[in-house]
DNA sequence: CTTTGTGCAAACCCTTTGCAAGCAG
DNA sequence: CTGCTTGCAAAGGGTTTGCACAAAG
C-alpha cells in the first residue's frame, strides 16, 4: 500500500498526458476531434474513478443534453482501443471503465454486502504475478485482482445484494 | 505453484462430496431432484472446467435432446445459490461457471491472443491478499485474480480477438 | 468536398421470466 | 395431490449497429 494519492489530481490539470496520447491516437488513426468526444472524455477524467456507461451518460448529458448514450459507449470504446481506458465487469452484465494508468495500476476490494469499492495497490503481489507468469511460460501484459469481503462499517447492512 | 492436480479426478468418482452437498441443499430447500438437473450437474462435473451456459447446453443436449437452455441456466444458478459453483465473466457479456472448491481455489491466466485459459495457484499471493485486506480494514471472503498476457505457442496467432 | 461522427431507434446477445403442462415427493 | 420444474417463447437489460444527417479536416 503505497502513496497512491500523490499523482492523482481531481482537476483536469495533470491529465495533459492523457489528452496528448489521445490526440496522438486520433491523428494517427485519422479520426476526428469532436465536441461530444471532448465532453465525454473531460467528464470521464474529471470523475477519475470507475464508471459505467450510463453513469457517465447521465453526467455528460448535463453538459450537453443532446449527447446520446451510443456516443458515450463509442467514446469509451475508443479510449479502450487507444489503450487509455480499461474495461472491467464487476457485476453481471454491466461493465465499468476507468482511466488506464500505465504507471500506477490499482486493484479493487469490493464489499460483498454494500458493494462499496476500495482501490489498493501492492507491489509485492504485482511482483509475484510476474513470477507466476514466467513460470507458466507466459508474457504478462496486465492483470485484474478483485478481493471480496466485508467492510467493517456500521452502515454496511445491505447484506445479500451482491454476490461476486 | 503447488501440486494442484492431485485432488482432482476427471471421473465422477471423487465428486461424491458435491452430490452430497447438493442433495443436502435440495432437501433443505424442499427442492426436487429431477432427471434434467442430474444430467446438467453430471456433465458440469465431468467437464470439470469453466464452461458457459451454452457450452454446457450443447453438451447436455447430446444426453437429452429435450433439455432447454433455460434449464441449464436455472441449474447453474441453483448450484451458485448452493455455493457449489462460482460464476465469473471473463469476456464481455458471457459468463462462465466452474465447480467451487472450498479447499482449492485457483486463479487464471488468460492469453490475450488466443483466449486460452490456464489455471494456477500461488500461496504467497493468497497470503498477501489476506494481509492487504487486513490493512484496509476488511474481512476477506474471496478473491479473483486474472492475469493477462501472451502464451508462447507457435499456434497462437489469433491476435486481436480478445481484449480483457 | 470527403470521410468520420452523431442521434435515434432498432438490432443483438446473453440471461431471465411467465405460463401451461409435467413430474417428484 | 401439491407445488416445484420444465420448455418454449417472449421479455429484459446492457451494448452495438444501420442509417441519414451533421460536422471535422
Amino acid at each position: 500500500m503505497s502513496d497512491k494519492s500523490k499523482a492523482q489530481s481531481t482537476t483536469g490539470a495533470t491529465n495533459k498526458w492523457f489528452w496528448d496520447l489521445l490526440d496522438d491516437y486520433l491523428s494517427k488513426q485519422a479520426l476526428k476531434q469532436t465536441r461530444q468526444r471532448k465532453i465525454v472524455v473531460e467528464e470521464f477524467l474529471r470523475l477519475d474513478r470507475h464508471v459505467d456507461a450510463e453513469d457517465l451518460f447521465n453526467i455528460v448529458r448535463k453538459k450537453d443534453a443532446k449527447i446520446g448514450l451510443a456516443t458515450v459507449y463509442r467514446t469509451l470504446n475508443l479510449l479502450k482501443e487507444a489503450g487509455l481506458a480499461d474495461q472491467k465487469s464487476f457485476r453481471d452484465g454491466r461493465s465499468v471503465f476507468e482511466v488506464h494508468r500505465p504507471d500506477q495500476h490499482h486493484d479493487h476490494f469490493i464489499c460483498v454486502d454494500c458493494g462499496k469499492v476500495v482501490e489498493f495497490e501492492n507491489e509485492e503481489i504485482e511482483a509475484l504475478q510476474e513470477k507466476v507468469a514466467e513460470q507458466l511460460g507466459f508474457k504478462l501484459a496486465g492483470h485484474r485482482l478483485d478481493l471480496y469481503g466485508r467492510c467493517v462499517r456500521r452502515d454496511c447492512e445491505v447484506a445479500g445484494n451482491y454476490r461476486p
